[in-house]
DNA sequence: AGTACCACCTGACGGC
DNA sequence: TGCCGTCAGGTGGTAC
């Protein structure tokens, strides 16, 4: 599930209904979800602290701790955050939970365990330190221009490349080379300007607008290639069938019609 | 440098 | 119904 407009969506969730309220406790079940920090310091970061502003930059979301530190959140494959009552069930597969003094609480949950949390001190010292490039909604016309000139890769793993770019993965470039059509396996410094223009243009857009409808698939167009990924799936232009392929162990979807292996 | 493949985990789904 | 293989929106390490 999460990729930049799943995270962002995390983020207002804890922007709307996780600041400004001290933390009575810090549930941590599994420190398998702690990542270079024990549960000592983890808890202790945060107990009878305020959270007091959210940021994120790529798939991973901060939140400010009062009095200095941020904690750190990324959700893997499954995670997502819940902000509940504390009164009613958890959820399996919680793997953090912040106890507010309320009885509102914010769960962080994730089946897969393949996300992580932590609390460091300064946010670009954890952007340095995890290596991500910028993010990509604030990535110029300029920016993208060098990234893919500077690739030697296919644009589609140029595009997931969190250290060139931060933010998108495996479902939203495909997305985006559907909307900017062009082919997935296409050499990222090979691409004209005009090509250049239509993916930087479309990134903005299908992020977004998948901000905006909650990353909830169900709510994004149908039109967009998301919600036909399937081999031999009608292509949502209707040029002919969707087309499947792996990509270093990925399943990658395209239209070979609306998406050509060459400009020419 | 780029790509393939495995590992980390768990759950859902289709075939038998 | 139960078992089994396969796949899943992420990342990191290793081997070509």
């Amino acid at each position: 599930m999460p990729e930049l407009p799943d995270v962002e969506v995390f983020r207002r969730r804890l922007a709307h209904s996780g600041l400004h309220k001290s933390i009575a406790r810090v549930e941590v079940p599994d420190t398998t979800v702690l990542h270079g920090i024990s549960r000592q310091r983890f808890s202790g970061a945060l107990r009878s602290r305020q959270l007091t502003a959210t940021g994120r930059h790529g798939k991973y979301l901060y939140a400010a701790i009062e009095g200095g530190g941020y904690l750190v959140l990324h959700f893997g494959m499954t995670g997502y955050l819940d902000p509940r009552d504390r009164t009613s069930p958890r959820v399996s597969h919680t793997r953090l939970a912040l106890d507010y003094g309320d009885g509102s609480q914010m769960a962080y949950v994730d089946s897969r365990r393949l996300g992580k949390a932590t609390v460091v001190d300064r946010l670009d010292d954890h952007v340095a330190d995890e290596d991500l490039g910028p993010d990509a909604l604030e990535l110029s016309h300029a920016d993208l221009r060098d990234v893919l000139r500077e690739s030697r890769g296919t644009v589609k793993a140029t595009l997931m490349d969190q250290s060139r770019m931060a933010g998108i993965g495996n479902i939203y470039s495909d997305e985006i080379l559907f909307q900017a059509r062009i082919g997935p396996k296409r050499k990222a410094a090979a691409l004209d300007d005009t090509e250049v223009h239509r993916l930087h243009r479309q990134t903005r857009r299908v992020l977004g607008l998948a901000i905006d409808r909650k990353a909830d698939p169900e709510r994004l167009p149908d039109g967009w290639l998301l919600r036909h990924r399937e081999d031999g799936a009608e292509c949502p232009r209707g040029n002919g069938t969707v087309a499947y392929f792996k990509a270093s162990g990925r399943g990658a979807y395209y239209c070979p019609t609306c998406q050509p292996a060459s400009n020419g």
